[in-house]
DNA sequence: AAATTGATTAAACAGTTGTTTAAAACAGAT
DNA sequence: ATCTGTTTTAAACAACTGTTTAATCAATTT
């Protein structure tokens, strides 16, 4: 009886035509709105607009405002690590791998929505302990990040420095290009067709500083 | 006649003991809650809370939150960059000498502030636009940046590499400590108390970071 | 054809927002 | 003591906020 409930109902999920769009097009709408003005800049009025959708629909998919940031927040953060950390976890790769083939897929994922470093460290920021709470594996005394194959390897090759030096050297020529770009342009940098193409070339420059920096001390 | 009216009223605003803080009071508690929250997460209520004064004593020394946010957003930045704009344009000092100076300064205004990073890049994208009215000197025709002395020393090194490459390095491994360090607490650095020392320590390596990248290409 | 069910809508809700008002409190000058 | 100009206050305002309601629509099932 419950099962023919759970069929009919998932039945009747697919019956309509519903555009299917619907509850994509918010979660869509309020992503880049959220990442581009933040959460207390964004309404659900800005929201329903941005989607072409009524008002009231957004509550109806997504319950509250909270809710449906909590679920966009979730995700964001998730490719923000996940395009990482199976690369710094793998103890067959060298330490030079790791480099170039985390430098390649971090430029990339980034690239595609440049604003979204931005949008994770100012809402980690502002919320630090919700962070731990959709993380809980990252909670301060597990510190996994010192357990990983990178931390070690860092260690190794230079053990009278705190690998943490060379994984803040590491994120910040990586990932500080995208939060300084508006800035850059300002600055005389032209465009951000300009940008896409130092990106690329930082590519392969990164991997050779980070060597470089290791010879330190 | 006038000069008498402008004299009295001169000293009409010393004769009353007005606290003299007030006023103060109102822009420290705004520079506190913007840099903390942002401008649409911090309501007027909020700054007369912490400012303890009476609500209607915000409008009447700001006029309005939009001006309050832009007197407090214009210090902020003039105070970000301030705190390095004349080492890059000395031409007097050698590059070692402005990567010392440049860090130590960076690192020393920083940490007495350690959200501005992230508050200054945050509004600079959330209204790219505003950031050129309030610095004109920066309009991107002018590129202000292209003719420091630090860019052309830059250059001179490694004429094969775009100095923005360099820039960038330097100012990733620099400020984004900062941004990154309420995750990396997450991640199993303790305290802001080491994150204290960490950034002690990166004084003196940073510049010895930035001479071996140098030596690529 | 009627009933059912999820999707969509317009309207309203209570609370919060930035801002203004008009009166009071205050300190010094007359 | 009265007057003058400044500072402070409580109350109100209109607009906007997230959310809910009850009605309507449209497609499927009975």
């Amino acid at each position: 009886m419950f099962f023919i409930y759970i069929c009919k109902k998932k039945s009747n999920i697919m019956r309509y035509k519903t555009d299917q769009a619907t509850e994509e097009r918010i979660k869509d709408a309020a992503g880049t709105l959220f990442t581009l003005k933040g959460y207390s800049s964004t309404t659900m009025r800005d929201i329903a607009a941005q989607a072409e959708v009524n008002l009231a629909l957004v509550n109806y998919y997504f319950r509250s405002k909270e809710n449906i940031f909590k679920i966009i927040m979730r995700e964001k953060i998730q490719t923000f690590f996940n395009s990482i950390f199976p690369y710094l976890f793998d103890e067959q790769t060298s330490l030079q791998e790791k480099f170039t083939s985390v430098v390649e897929k971090y430029i990339n994922t980034i690239s595609q929505d440049p604003n979204l470093p931005l949008f994770v460290f100012g809402e980690i920021q502002k919320n630090p302990e919700e962070i731990s709470s959709l993380f809980p594996m990252l909670a301060s005394h597990n510190d996994i990040l010192r357990e990983s194959s990178f931390f070690k390897q860092l260690h190794k090759i230079n053990p009278h420095l705190n690998p943490f030096h060379f994984i803040l050297n590491f994120l910040g020529i990586t990932i500080f290009p995208f939060i300084a770009s508006p800035l850059l342009v300002n600055f005389g940098m032209e465009s951000s067709e300009n940008m896409k193409t130092i990106m690329e070339e930082r590519k392969k420059l990164i991997p050779q500083w980070m060597n470089q920096m290791l010879l330190i001390e």
